[in-house]
DNA sequence: CAAATATATGAATACTAATTCATATGCATA
DNA sequence: TATGCATATGAATTAGTATTCATATATTTG
């Protein structure tokens, strides 16, 4: 379907930039409130919580507030389906065997 | 490692483009050349010869040449090696039980 | 060889997204 | 309640990348 298509480019998209792709490195052991994560980081504190902010909006995350403090986590559940997604779009199982499409074909004839 | 870091952030970065994601679909079923690519996919020929080029430099697709074309199609080996990295760093099967790394320990200790 | 086709390339432009900067909000506590 | 810390937000700036444009190269064919 397409929707999945462009859940799977917003993915690859948000984790193919570097800050996000270590924060979300960050919390693969569990949840880390802001402070820990961009001093462990040595990200600026608002840098982080832009890149916070999309990574929740996308659904990758969550945030729990605790007082002053506010603890991120990863959202397995969104984790898995993109496991999934990308399964069914690129997974090395799916890839067929050769089948040539060269131009003597008719989309590429003149 | 840090260099296996590098290569997923790079893939993901390449495969957040709709553009190269769409190229990449268009080749899961065995190889194409570029005439048909672009035809099929309505788009600049000048424009899917710059993302093939970005994407045969970072490994993903192999090119043979024949005659006036060029076949296009997808390297196996390094969508192997991609989807062991990400195993490796996010697989939701490495995903441990959350454990708290709050701002009472010493990172973020006052 | 001349003309046509397939592809590539480099520079110009246009976008998009990351980062920084200034500042606001909310909570805790002295 | 005044102060300090944790986090968020919006605007300004910067950086990076996609797209387009003009053109080059290679190959095939009449």
């Amino acid at each position: 379907m397409n929707e999945d298509k462009f859940k799977l480019i917003k993915f690859f998209k948000l984790l193919g930039d570097e800050s996000k792709f270590k924060i979300i490195s960050a919390l693969k052991n569990g949840e880390k409130c802001v402070c820990v994560i961009y001093k462990e980081l040595e990200l600026d504190q608002t840098l982080v919580s832009h890149h916070l902010s999309a990574l929740k909006k996308a659904g990758l995350i969550n945030g729990r507030k605790a007082g002053k403090w506010v603890y991120y986590s990863i959202n397995e559940e969104a984790f898995k389906e993109i496991e999934n997604l990308y399964d069914n779009f690129f997974g090395i199982k799916n890839l067929k065997e050769i089948k040539s499409g060269n131009c003597d074909d008719k989309i590429c004839v003149t």
